[in-house]
DNA sequence: CCTTGCCCTGACGCCGACGTCAAGGCTTAG
DNA sequence: CTAAGCCTTGACGTCGGCGTCAGGGCAAGG
């Protein structure tokens, strides 16, 4: 199968696959005139890919999934280098998690001040000197 | 204070702040030098601006928080168009940790799998075609 | 006068994963 | 013959938030 035919069995764009192809991730075999031809291995190799891609790893971290596939592994994490990939992103997303949660929760915190303070300040009770300044925000908005 | 000075006090560069000024976030007064000249509510606005890109806010999205200072108000987070900026934030949040949360329990899954596929594989048990293809990724690495 | 240490503008580099043109070749149907 | 619809390479654009020169100016101390 050509180049657009398997593109458009994964889901993907020839763009992409020549981006591959440059990386060295999925290098193609050529017919006479030049033209990419892929097999069924190669979408198989090419939906590796695209799952992990999918998952949030880095176009490298693909890599030893894809030559486990390539040296016969029926599946592309049956490696150890594919198995250090995932403990090595499970590590990633716990710290990325982790710290998104601590930044959801000042944010949270945040909000809640500023909106209580806000209410708290209704009527001018809290404020001797005169009403607050205002956002002049009103106009043109984006 | 000129430049080097803000930036020091706030712990940023030089090359920042003027990036902050060329994206209108935080121009600067000039003598007649062409020097930038900045006060203490500039050092107030800029730690405004670090303290949101460090809970991953985008620059655009500190700009109320800057401009309501700007206004008169003592907290960047006083006018409602804050506000929005931190709801809109907690729920780009929530949806981006939950998205995370689903991708490490996939892959947790993946890993658990294919860790004992692995093990279940172990003196070549369940392979009647012989012993199972090796990832020849020995000699160099990255 | 010269060096040192600030400051200035302008402009290219970076990173990742492609998108999007440009300019052209092959093949097949009408 | 021609147009349509594939394909090719090459190369620049995108996005954010700066880093890093290059080439120069200004001010103060020795």
């Amino acid at each position: 199968m050509r180049i657009g035919e398997l593109a458009a069995r994964a889901g993907t764009t020839t763009r992409t696959l020549r981006y591959y192809e440059a990386r060295g991730l999925l290098p193609a075999r050529r017919t006479d005139n030049g033209y990419r031809t892929y097999d069924e291995g190669d979408l198989k190799l090419l939906r590796q890919i695209r799952t992990l891609q999918d998952f949030g790893f880095d176009l490298e971290e693909t890599r030893p999934f894809v030559e486990c596939l390539r040296a016969g592994h029926p599946e592309g994490d049956a490696c150890p280098a594919s198995l250090q990939v995932y403990r090595r992103k499970l590590d990633e997303l716990d710290a990325l998690i982790g710290e998104l949660t601590a930044v959801r929760a000042q944010v949270g915190r945040q909000l809640a001040r500023a909106e209580s303070a806000r209410d708290g300040l209704a009527a001018d009770a809290a404020v001797p000197g005169g009403p607050e300044p205002v956002c002049e925000l009103g106009g043109r908005q984006r």
